[in-house]
DNA sequence: CTCTAAACGAGACGGTACGTCTAGTCTTTCA
DNA sequence: TGAAAGACTAGACGTACCGTCTCGTTTAGAG
């Protein structure tokens, strides 16, 4: 069941492929088509309804009522509410984890934890993406695909650029870089998810200054 | 409904008190007593429905038929399946705020974010806490109850600690102490949400390492 | 399965006792008790829609919504709905089995069969009559239930006054009862569920006054 | 709906002219031509699904599975369900309605009765014929169908059998010949739907003996 | 030997009802 | 008066079949 469903959402997706170049030719698909409207009005219907009804307002029945699509049509493609939000959430976030050439390791870090405060906090994406984490707290199959289409990518783009500081001399070599990356989003999530501090401004920016400097006073006095 | 509730959650509440020995006298209650039996049996049956058959297998019908004790029961002191869950963890959370004297800052920090790993990674109260947080994201009294009593009082825990160190001049003065506590807890909540890196025994220390130390390597380039 | 539901129906059910007056008391029925409105509510709705809308807008939808009742407790109390229109017709339908002292045999029968089918012309009777020998097709339950609560019955108060007519010397000691009845009761039937012709109000008599005393001429062709 | 259909069905069903002699000229049929193996595996399909799952196995989605024809197929030659079995039923009911010349009267119809009470119980007719006069409940097409095509031509056979008795002086002169034809043949049906008595081997001979000769005993004693 | 028209298979689609489940509430009797 | 039992309303669940549709694919006769 986990595997169903799970076809090109996202920009990620690869398009299905008519014909293959070399042997072994797919064949051309019988029947009639997969609607695209209906596909687009599912996501659509599901992202319009958690915003104005909260997550528990998200449900197949209301969805299926939005998207003028029979609740057939959406389990057909989908095996529960939480992949249709699952594709929602990757199909309106063209977020990239791409970061620009020349910049410092500060900048460049800093850019990506804005991007994401910047996500969550001024678009859909945020109350889709708690929403996805709460359900993964019940269900593996969403577990997973977070992490792997979510989570791991965007870590791996900072982890890489630790690493590769690391490499230069600029960071220390008993790094944890794990940790570290933690260290400089999960305080994202973690505000997201519990809302016990407003996501500022200056958040992005002061996270990797206190990380990467340290919280000790900058210099002795002197002598 | 969100506004209801709230009776005597967690150990930490106060039993009814059955008669003030002063004056004032509340007035004996009439009737038969609330019952102690079905109470703890209630947050007995959702802690264990949690842990072997997953979070949506603790459903009010299912909590009422394993505590033996009537649907309307569990209505009547619990508003809803988060609230006996809150009222379950709390129950079974004894641990404390509270850090030893005579530790280090570093010490004392990581003994309180070890603590929180322990917790989560070695007993019953990291599921429940990762669905109270589920939960929270649908259910504005369960964040808001979690905030208050989980939360921040943690939180005010280790920032009173950072601000001490400020104070003694050990940090340095322009630190964003809201961030500072997130950068040390948050990677905990995270792993154990998305479940992307274990919780390794000496996270909690390397957390606060790399926190108060910062990054950079320890020896400045030059010479 | 076929078991449930069928308590009560018609008006031949036995009242559940309250109090048993000897050993062995059943004790008081605990809990909320079921409720006669929505009992009465789902037959009546029932009957309504099959009358005013065909055999198939008779959908346990339909009759939840009709009786505002919910459809989890028509479900609860009949298994289909086929069980629901058997119940129904049965308690819209007190016609007795009984035949008036004092009759010869040809009006005792005459009066029998002409109920039959007055019942079947005249009153909602007939449409659900019809439905449920249809739904006797396909579920055995039905079948059995028709069967024992209402062919059954009336086929052996005719028997007997056949039975007792070859005692009295009446009829031919080779009489083939069983047969005999289907061709007094069967045409109403055939015509109720093919509606090939009328019926006409005087076909009870002429179905008894052609089978007693037979096709052929009053008088031998002799003389 | 219910006008549409009614194609050919059964063997007595006509078959499209491909090329009318004279004037006037249909003109062949363009395009491919009905594919013969389609129909009759679709009548297969009901039949079999009928005999070996029950009436309500037979749905249009198992019958072109079974048939291994698409849906719309089968909806292009026949309007429902009940369609599809009517002309099930009546291509595999070659059963006849003439009788054989040289019998008496009361041969001739014990063997048109004998000859539908052998179909009923013998063979995969009887089935259907329970499905179909079910149907009929819900649906006036297949009401009228079975009226014209099957339940009227057997009628008229019986009943001209008894209106040339009529003439001959053998039947009674005010014999309601309508009544009668129901008193021969109703009891098989009624026998088929509610299966409360078995169709015996003698049923036949017994229902017309009855009817013919009366119930009352053969001769006054004596005088 | 194409062209064209109809029938065909596959299968997606909008609907409707199914029968089940849980949420909460309400109405009893028992303690 | 609280607790237990259990019937109730409300409404989402996921499934099945309905009848329609849109494709690409035959399979003929007509040109």
């Amino acid at each position: 069941m986990a595997a169903r469903g799970m076809r090109e959402e996202g920009g990620v997706g690869v398009e299905r492929v008519t014909r293959a170049p070399g042997a072994g030719t797919v064949g051309a698909p019988r029947g009639r088509p997969r609607s695209e409207r209906a596909r687009a009005a599912v996501l659509e219907a599901a992202a319009d309804l958690l915003v104005d009804g909260g997550m528990d307002a998200v449900t197949m029945e209301a969805i299926a009522a939005r998207a003028k699509v029979s609740k057939a049509t959406v389990y057909k493609w989908w095996p529960s509410r939480a992949h249709v939000m699952l594709e929602s959430f990757f199909s309106r976030t063209r977020e990239t984890t791409e970061v620009p050439e020349g910049l410092s390791l500060e900048e460049s870090l800093t850019s990506l934890v804005a991007a994401l405060a910047r996500l969550v906090r001024d678009t859909t994406g945020g109350a889709l993406l708690g929403d996805l984490i709460a359900a993964a707290q019940s269900d593996p199959d969403i577990r997973a695909a977070l992490d792997e289409r979510w989570v791991r990518p965007r870590r791996q783009a900072s982890a890489g650029l630790l690493r590769a500081a690391v490499e230069r001399g600029e960071l220390t070599p008993g790094l944890d870089v794990a940790a570290a990356v933690d260290q400089l989003f999960a305080p994202v999530y973690y505000r997201l998810l519990l809302g016990h501090e407003p996501l500022a401004d200056d958040l992005a920016a002061t996270l990797v200054r206190q990380l990467l400097g340290g919280l000790r006073p900058p210099r002795p006095p002197r002598s």
